[in-house]
DNA sequence: CTTGGAAAATACCAATCAGTATTATTATAT
DNA sequence: ATATAATAATACTGATTGGTATTTTCCAAG
């Protein structure tokens, strides 16, 4: 069975993890942290070290909520390609998703920590490259597979389309305007059929 | 000639937008400003109405320089498609140019004010909408012009492009890998050539 | 050279900040 | 059921926050 601090702690970073996201590390407040969770500052630093801590803990979070799903939604397909475009589709859906948890945290606590807090930086570049691996390891499996042509580089692909994907989320992100997303999903996928693969019937 | 607060005004403005930049608004103290121009708090209040007002206008300061510099790249070409290549050139410099202010300001100020600050929101929509117009119209006049094919839409490949832009502007700022920009860009100028182009010479 | 207004420095304010030591309460193993 | 340890609430700290009222300094016009 769950100790008490350990469900307290979990239920504390689930709660926090949406505001240090919208708002960034500084401008959460310990005020922030006691009153969005009910809770006092002897519960919180009962759990935590200190506010660093627990906001190390909140991207750990949300990041693993991003990348879990991503990874559960890419695992619907067992063909490279396909799966490939599950990707895609994941993104399709993720302005809806992470609207609902503050935003994307690979941009937000990118951007807030860069320059502010090595460790949380760190974090998101290994987040970063996580979510890169998983995409060019399914091209590469898709060219010993023979659907993906062989001149295509898993390594180059998976950075220009995470870039294109990361650009778009902040687009759509800061201008409320979904169609920079929409249309950049749509351009990956149409360039995966056409460039990606062997057969082009 | 200037006024002695229109000088200092503009000194505090240069000096602490790169702060800012770099910080985000919370984690910018008073203090930091203060140390930073060596001036008193004294001396920012005469010129500043508050923090706030300092942070729009250090937006402004920066947005003003890249866009500046961004369109008197541009002007060097005449023929709309050459004004392309280099609004292109322009952004494979722009981790250079950008590193030295604290990073690209759309980004930092983008997501530092989101869900903090309207005011400061809807100026960098604006900013993204003018650097967007630049590149949607280059590629009108070159429609015009015949030198740019007649289904290419100005707005939808602005939008496109400047998506993959600021995503590996963002990719680069983060994980300090240069190649995600210098990538994008050559991207861009290859698309350029091979799909805008009416001659295929 | 003086004087009046502009600009900047000083000194201060209440509020809030993150964090801690102590006390009270609650959960769990026996 | 009770003892004990784990957990959370309370009360407090010194430092720092953004902002202001007042004083001093500077500069330029006469």
């Amino acid at each position: 069975m769950t100790t008490k601090a350990e469900r307290t702690t979990q239920f504390i970073v689930q709660t926090i993890a949406p505001i240090f996201n919208r708002k960034g590390y500084a401008a959460t407040s310990l005020n922030d942290i006691t009153s969005a969770t009910g809770l006092t500052k002897g519960a919180v630093y009962g759990n935590f070290e200190n506010k660093e801590t627990l906001y190390l803990y909140c991207f750990d979070h949300l990041a693993n909520l991003v990348i879990s799903n991503l990874e559960q939604q890419v695992a619907l397909e067992n063909d490279p390609m396909e799966a490939l475009l599950q990707f895609a589709n994941f993104y399709k859906g993720y302005y809806e998703f992470t609207d609902a948890i503050g935003g994307c945290p690979i941009v937000n606590f990118g951007t807030d920590s860069k320059f502010q807090n090595g460790d949380m930086t760190r974090k998101v570049q290994e987040a970063i490259h996580h979510i890169e691996m998983i995409m060019a390891s399914l091209i590469e499996k898709g060219k010993l597979n023979g659907a993906i042509r062989r001149n295509i580089k898993g390594d180059v692909y998976s950075k220009r389309f995470y870039s294109l994907i990361q650009g778009a989320v902040y687009m759509t992100q800061v201008t409320n305007d979904p169609s920079y997303l929409r249309d950049a999903m749509n351009v990956i996928i149409d360039t995966m059929n056409q460039r990606f693969k062997t057969t082009s019937s």
